[in-house]
DNA sequence: CCTGCAAAAGCAAATGAATTGCTTTTGTGG
DNA sequence: CCACAAAAGCAATTCATTTGCTTTTGCAGG
């Protein structure tokens, strides 16, 4: 998929994109991961099998694709008075999410993607983002808060590693993250 | 493939699988990874297609099975005199292992199957063995060494999601992660 | 507005991978 | 040595994928 960059809003294209993208939606809700086909989103979405083979070459990228859109759409974080409180509530929301069997199943899809189409990163950029945000609140209010590189190793690094090498961890574990990361900071 | 367990070594069942991983190893020397096929797999093996779908299910879970292979078949972990300095070389190699090309999609794939057969979990165990047997070393001098899941949250974590969602990042980084793990931990 | 052009979508045939019922082989336990 | 269960082979069938060619679409220039 490198014509991403190259879709007019309101053409053909775009509707194409957005009428496949909505039909996987609905195939996920319903149906079994692994079951899903190219054919069967293209029944659903009203085009040719072959327009989605020539655009996305396989299934694994358009999930990816369909799965970043997911992992964009989140809500923005949480206003709690403190950076360290939001940073916790943040941490505590991102465990839950990306650790819950949809969210696990939409991260393996970025992942899996053989030709890296840029999703995951895409991903990193968002998560950054957000932590951005946090922290711009934070520095408005005068507080310190750590940078967003710090809070990428300390907190989103170990949450991920542990919910895709591991088992899901639960929200405390999100909150100690934090506490390090603020202990380790402080020193 | 949950049979894993129940394959007796020198049966038929054990060459077969040998031989299934062995021309995996070889086609993806030869190959691209897009490119191979179960027919391609099965013919290289010398086995008939069915078999390995019987066994497997789909390409990718065969294809994490001989990946997490490849991950145990590391070397143990250098005795440098010191546990950090173990642990800095350590950290070392697995960011230029993991964060290589063939890393990478070795990862790709272990994280990709669907089935997620313990794949992942496994790979996670056996980093922790290593890290263990650092640590053990480090006691046996009577030095003090992080816990087993400091080191995961600390160095892992943090490198796993960088050559994931960012780019492979360099030897430097994972001394740094080191260097903060030591300074959170005399703290 | 109309017309031409390039890009993308549809169609359909052909290719080859996945699935499956049935048969044969293999190795272990009686 | 024999019987039995598990796994492998075989082959026919189904279905996904690929591809050449035609049609549609929407933008640009006249």
């Amino acid at each position: 998929m490198e014509l991403r960059g190259g879709i007019r809003p309101g053409g053909r294209s775009a509707r194409v994109q957005a009428s496949v993208h909505a039909a996987v939606g609905r195939l996920l809700a319903r149906e079994t991961r692994a079951s899903i086909t190219i054919p069967m989103i293209a029944a659903e979405a009203g085009v040719t099998p072959s327009t989605i083979y020539r655009r996305w070459g396989e299934l694994q990228e358009l999930l990816s694709d369909v799965a970043v859109e997911r992992f964009r759409a989140d809500t923005p974080p949480a206003d709690t008075g403190s950076g360290r409180g939001d940073l916790e509530a943040w941490a505590e929301q991102y465990v839950e999410e990306m650790g819950s069997a949809p969210g696990l199943a939409m991260i393996r899809d970025i992942i899996a993607a053989q030709s890296g189409s840029g999703n995951a990163t895409r991903c990193c950029t968002i998560t950054r983002a957000q932590i951005e945000e946090i922290g711009a609140r934070a520095s408005a209010r005068g507080e310190r808060f750590p940078d967003t590189d710090a809070v990428i190793d300390g907190v989103v690094g170990p949450i991920m590693y542990r919910i895709l090498f591991w088992e899901s961890p639960d929200a405390e574990y999100g909150r100690g993250l934090v506490a390090r990361l603020y202990a380790g900071e402080a020193g």
